[in-house]
DNA sequence: GTTAAGATCTGCT
DNA sequence: GCAGATCTTAACG
């Protein structure tokens, strides 16, 4: 089942924490790939300086000040894609980044894609590990959520999956004091 | 045109 | 635990 937009809609650390223990789907011509979100973060476009939205909006960025519920993918230190879902009304300029997930399909697929034999654990254990498990590049960037090749579905379980637990978020220079990031607290599968 | 910093990962010590 | 890789974006001259 899909999310609604009103879901994306509402407050975006509500957002970030609300898509814990669903499912993030992706379909390839090679096969369906899909992942249980255990770990999230929220961007905020006010008073908050971590957040690529802070400072009016530019070219980068612009997806986020676009539609709820759409994808924002860009690409950091040279290497790697971050995998983040719009949030709030349009031109707000708020999104929850998704770091990590469990894989529960496709998994011989997500290994291909990681390029070598790492352990299942580490599959999509980080917005870069996940975004190449997910063959997720900068193509999908602006792609809504509710269309195939990429979308989130919900998870009726989602709420028994474990205690959900804020902590600050990872790898800022800036604003590391926010309680901002989302987990399931003990999941093996966690970015750290 | 030039430069510095970045929502990271991997491998080595 | 720490440094290096690697390159796009945005701010500045």
């Amino acid at each position: 089942m899909q999310f609604i937009t009103d879901f994306f809609l509402r407050d975006t650390a509500e957002v970030a924490r609300g898509l814990l223990g669903h499912y993030l789907v992706r379909e390839t011509p090679e096969g369906l790939i899909k992942g249980i979100i255990v770990e999230t973060e929220a961007y905020l476009s006010s008073s908050d300086p971590a957040c690529h939205a802070s400072r009016g909006k530019t070219k980068r960025n612009a997806t986020m000040f676009g539609l709820p519920g759409r994808a924002y993918v860009y690409f950091i230190y040279g290497n790697h894609y971050c995998f983040n879902v719009v949030t709030g009304p349009e031109g707000k300029g708020e999104a929850v980044l998704v770091r990590a997930v469990r894989p529960v399909a496709g998994k011989e697929l997500m290994l291909k894609y990681r390029g070598n034999d790492c352990p299942e654990i580490n599959l999509a254990s980080g917005p870069g590990k996940l975004c190449q498990a997910f063959a997720i590049d900068k193509s999908f960037d602006g792609h809504d959520l509710r269309t195939k090749t990429l979308y989130l579905q919900q998870n009726e379980s989602a709420g028994y999956t474990g205690a959900v637990k804020a902590t600050p978020r990872i790898g800022l220079s800036v604003a590391k004091e926010k309680m901002l990031r989302f987990i399931i607290e003990g999941n093996k599968y966690l970015s750290r």
